[in-house]
DNA sequence: TTGTGTTTGTTGCAAATGCAACAGAAATTT
DNA sequence: AAATTTCTGTTGCATTTGCAACAAACACAA
C-alpha cells in the first residue's frame, strides 16, 4: 500500500489521528507542553523556528514530505519557544505517541502497518541526524563543507553535485559563518579542490 | 512488564532475534553491508569507532545500557570502516530490522510489546541526538559549554552539575580541542559565569 | 613501591573564524 | 516596470581556535 493512501485510510478510520491542513504562514504547532505530539508532514514545508534571547530567528530544522517532526523528539528544556511553521501549504498527519499504543478499533488493519511505516520515518530521521552530527563534528569549515559534499557526491554516484538550497541556507545548516564559508569555497577552488558555478560544484578529488 | 525480562523472553521465543555475549575488547559489529541490523546494549558499554584517513582513532559515539545502535542509523558512505568495540563485557540483543515485520511465530505474544519499547528506544535516541546538534550548532565553545551546563542543570533541577565522564571526553562530545575548552573554562570562571572543583561545576547566571 | 599510562592544567603561536559592513546580482512582490 | 527583499561575493580586523608541547596530578597494574 502507498504511504499516502494508508494515510488516507487511517484518518478515515481512527478518531485520533488526523490529517489537518495549514495555510503558509501558519503554525502548526508549537512544542510546549504538548510532550507526545508526533505529525509527519505529508506534504508541504515547514521550519522548526526559535527566537533567541536576542531575539534572532534561528531556525533550527528544516521539513519536507515524509519528514516527522513533533514535541516528542525534543528533550524538555526551558528554552522552549519552538514552534513550527508552515513556509508552504501544508498537510500533516498529527497524532499522540499514545495512540499507536491503543489500538484504535477492535481490529484496525491499518494499525500494524502504520506502525511500521512510521518505524521506518523514525528510522530514516536518525540516520539523517547521524550525518548532520558527522558533519558538525568536523573542526574546520572546509572540513565541513568537503564532507557535506563528500556525502552529497555519494549519494548521487557523481562527483558533479548540486547544492540543493541557496549558499546562505547551506551556512545555517554547516552551522557556519556565511562570510567566512565563502572565502572557505574561493580557497578550495584556489587550492584545485573543487569547481564551482552557481549552486553547482564538481569535485576534483 | 520489565524491559529486561521482556528481552530475555524474546531471545526464548524468537530463534530471530538473540541475546549475545561480547567480552571487554572484543568487536561487537562492523557497520559494513548489515544494512538492517538493530542492536540494544543490555549491559556493559561499548564504542562506535572510526579510523580516519591518518589513522587516527575517532569516537563516534558511546553506548550505556538501553542504547540503541547498528548499521541500521548509518547512512550508506564510502568511509565505512565503523565498528562497535565493547569497552566492557556486554549483553547485547541483535536482529536484523526484518524481523520485526514478520511475526515470529503465529502468536508471538512479545511481538507487539517488544516493538513498543522499540519505538521508545529510538524516540529516547532521537531526543538524544537533538540534544547533541543543538549543542554542535553553536558557534563558540563558550557557548557549546554553556549550552551543555544549562541541559545538565535543567536534567536535575539544580545549578550544581556533574560532569558525567572525563573532561578529555567532554572535549570529544562538544568536538572542540581540549586544550581550547579547558582555556574556557578557565576563562568562564574568571567572568564569574561559574564555580569549577574538579568534575562539579556551579552555574552563577 | 615502582613504573606506565591517562587526565588535567597551562602556554605561545599560527591559522581559522566570526563579525560588521558594503556593493552588486538575482529573485520576488507590488 | 519599479520597488523591495533576499542572496552572493568580498574585505579588514579582532577574536577564537587548533595545534604542539610540556609538567604535574592521578589511576592502575606489575
Amino acid at each position: 500500500m502507498d504511504f499516502s493512501d494508508l494515510m488516507e485510510d487511517i484518518s478515515h478510520s481512527c478518531t485520533k489521528m488526523q490529517k489537518r491542513f495549514f495555510s503558509k504562514g501558519s503554525i502548526i504547532t508549537t512544542y510546549m507542553e504538548k510532550r507526545r505530539q508526533i505529525c509527519i508532514l505529508l506534504s508541504g514545508k515547514a521550519d522548526l523556528i526559535r527566537y533567541d534571547l536576542n531575539g534572532n530567528k534561528d531556525i533550527i530544522d528544516r521539513f519536507s514530505p515524509h519528514d516527522i517532526f513533533g514535541e516528542a523528539f525534543y528533550p524538555v528544556n526551558t528554552n522552549n519557544e519552538l514552534f513550527v511553521l508552515a513556509t508552504e501549504d501544508c498537510e500533516v498527519f498529527v497524532f499522540l505517541y499514545d495512540a499507536i499504543q491503543t489500538k484504535c478499533k477492535a481490529n484496525c488493519k491499518f494499525h500494524s502497518i502504520f506502525i511500521s511505516h512510521l518505524l521506518e520515518l523514525i528510522l530514516n530521521k536518525v540516520v539523517h541526524q547521524n550525518t548532520r552530527i558527522e558533519i558538525l563534528s568536523k573542526r574546520t569549515i572546509r572540513e565541513k563543507l568537503l564532507s557535506y559534499f563528500s556525502i552529497l557526491s555519494n549519494k548521487s554516484f557523481s562527483k558533479s553535485i548540486t547544492i540543493p538550497f541557496s549558499l546562505t541556507t547551506l551556512a545555517d545548516y554547516l552551522s557556519v559563518d556565511r562570510s567566512a564559508m565563502m572565502r572557505e569555497i574561493k580557497s578550495l577552488i584556489d587550492d584545485g579542490f573543487i569547481l564551482k558555478n552557481g549552486n553547482k560544484i564538481k569535485l576534483l578529488y
